[in-house]
DNA sequence: ATGAAAGCGCTAACAA
DNA sequence: TTGTTAGCGCTTTCAT
């Protein structure tokens, strides 16, 4: 039941414990019998290395966090899953960390991976409107990388879908149908994403000689839920909108479902975001605007990947194209 | 940019490190005098504790692994979202490793795991039918439980849900509506949980004097998207099922829809598993049986934590009740 | 109440 | 090609 360790496999075989290091890490300054026979004991004796230990010396952990807003999110946990298989590819391991949409536990996520000594931090950052981390990540000296949100404002790497386009095509789309009196309902908070999507939306109309108003805008929690209060916000307007356009499928769905249980159809065309339709294959159309491929994660993974091993350009912002679908 | 370790705090106020040690770590052997200045200097430098360095001495992680086979599923995403919370009241970081249903990946997994050292594991097996790791994770000495699958004939700690009453309540509910030739779809693999529904189903036949007919069940992968194989199985039977029972909402959802894909309606009344409306407001109406409550992820991981105290009593199985509901 | 010293298991620089 | 030596930063035991 005890642990092997190296000095184990070394004792077995009459060596030092740092040719056996040097063997199982691939050195290659030993000879090719030293090579086998030290594989072949650390095989029999069922050695597992200590990471603990190899990263105390080596000072490299080969472990990423992920920090994430809301893992039980559909785009996220994808997005997740993506980038622990990049990750697992280059050897390291991923540690998901939850901040469920709350500032305070953002910052408790990032010392929870500087304590843990990570090589690198991914991070999805709330934008609640109550600031941001990232002076505070710089001190730490940790690269890190933002992805599928990012501060307009502050001059980082990040990955992101591309949502001024985005916005643009989900108005176009209903514009070209001749839809021209959408309400857009927007991520509370300070979402840049949202607010790219309303950019995206205005230019649209703009470009027809339109103009889309200001106050053709509510907003909720981008996790849903709150279907209720939307459905009373919609019906208690004075303008009543022809189309919508959701932030996410998922507030787009819980809408609906609102409407259903009450027995009401919300009969406007809806279009949302997320295009979650291609990961979870749902029995009702509807049309969603999302990336057009898994491209996010992998690029996001190489970028901070490059920064672990030191690559010290500037900042890279990457935009990953959106397409509007219909199912 | 570098980093502030205790020998820092201990130099800038001419004590030792273990003196400053003894203070981060709450001990109550230091003056109040001292443990004031030390608290304040740590903050005052911005000390970060190195966990990898504690971890090594101590021989603790405070880490608990989450092996699962799809991060991606809602139901399996929800419930490592509420073991990472408890787990990090109690203390603890959680890392999440996906197998992505891969039997060789969940060795690599739990490898990877012994290699962090980790304080614990939650496992959610793989059940491909190519065996189990139980023997393996045994004698690594790493405390263990298994979630929402377990091994019928292994005697583990593990913590269910009660899926032969869900067969049970599910086929009732179509047998009391007069419903009595329904197909089962399950899960394909030997998935204990697949069977116990099977069994269940088969309960509630027998109770009204009926056989449920073991060529009425047909299954496919867990995790959706084999809708298309699906249905032409449906209709290249001979006997035409009344009604469907489907291992998963997932599975479900995604057979209704390539039916409305093809413009063909899928009349049949379902009944499926996971109450996915529960978590995630969708807009049309579905059966669902499924966990009562949350509880599953904190008793589970309330069990790994007396495990990782060193409780030695037999093992548990926890069954969580389960209903159905009607959305 | 505080200090001194040992050492967790490994890697890395340098010797031989 | 292999061995020797010296830590990584902390916790822990024992001494004072």
């Amino acid at each position: 039941m005890k642990r092997v360790k190296l000095k184990d496999i070394a004792a077995e075989l009459n060596v030092t414990v740092s040719t056996v290091s040097h063997v199982l890490n691939g050195h290659d300054d030993i000879s090719e019998s030293m090579k086998k026979k030290v594989k072949e004991t650390a095989q029999r004796l069922g050695y597992i290395s200590d990471d603990v230990a190899g990263s105390l010396r080596s000072g490299k952990t080969k472990t990423v966090a992920l920090i994430v807003p809301d893992i039980a999110n559909q785009l996220l946990s994808r997005q997740i899953r993506l980038v622990e298989e990049e990750a697992r590819r280059a050897g390291y391991t991923a540690v998901i960390l939850n901040t469920n949409e709350s500032f305070p536990a953002e910052r408790e996520a990032i010392e929870a991976a500087c304590r843990k000594r990570v090589d690198g931090i991914m991070l999805c950052p709330v934008q609640s409107g109550e600031g941001n981390h990232i002076e505070y990540l710089r001190k730490t000296g940790i690269p890190f990388v933002l992805f599928s949100r990012f501060f307009r404002d502050i001059d980082t790497d990040y990955v992101c879908s591309d949502d001024i386009k985005g916005g643009y095509l989900a108005a176009s789309h209903l514009l070209e149908r001749g839809f021209d009196e959408t309400l857009y309902i927007g991520a509370y908070g300070s979402l840049e994403c949202s607010q790219d999507r309303y950019l995206g939306i205005c230019r649209a109309y703009e470009e027809r000689g339109l103009r889309f108003p200001e106050d053709r805008v509510i907003s909720a929690d981008p996790r849903g839920g709150q279907g209720e209060k939307l459905a009373a916000q919609i019906e208690g307007r004075n303008i009543t909108p022809d189309s919508l356009i959701v932030f996410s499928d998922l507030m787009a769905f819980d809408l609906c479902y609102v409407f259903l249980k009450e027995g009401k159809a919300l009969d406007l065309p809806i279009v949302s975001f997320d295009i979650t339709h291609s990961y979870m294959r749902l029995p009702f159309h509807h049309t969603s605007v999302g990336m057009t491929d898994d491209s996010l994660a992998p690029k996001a993974f190489a970028l901070l990947l490059s920064r672990m091993k030191g690559f010290t350009g500037p900042s890279e912002h990457i935009l990953i194209d959106v397409s509007l679908r219909r199912f």
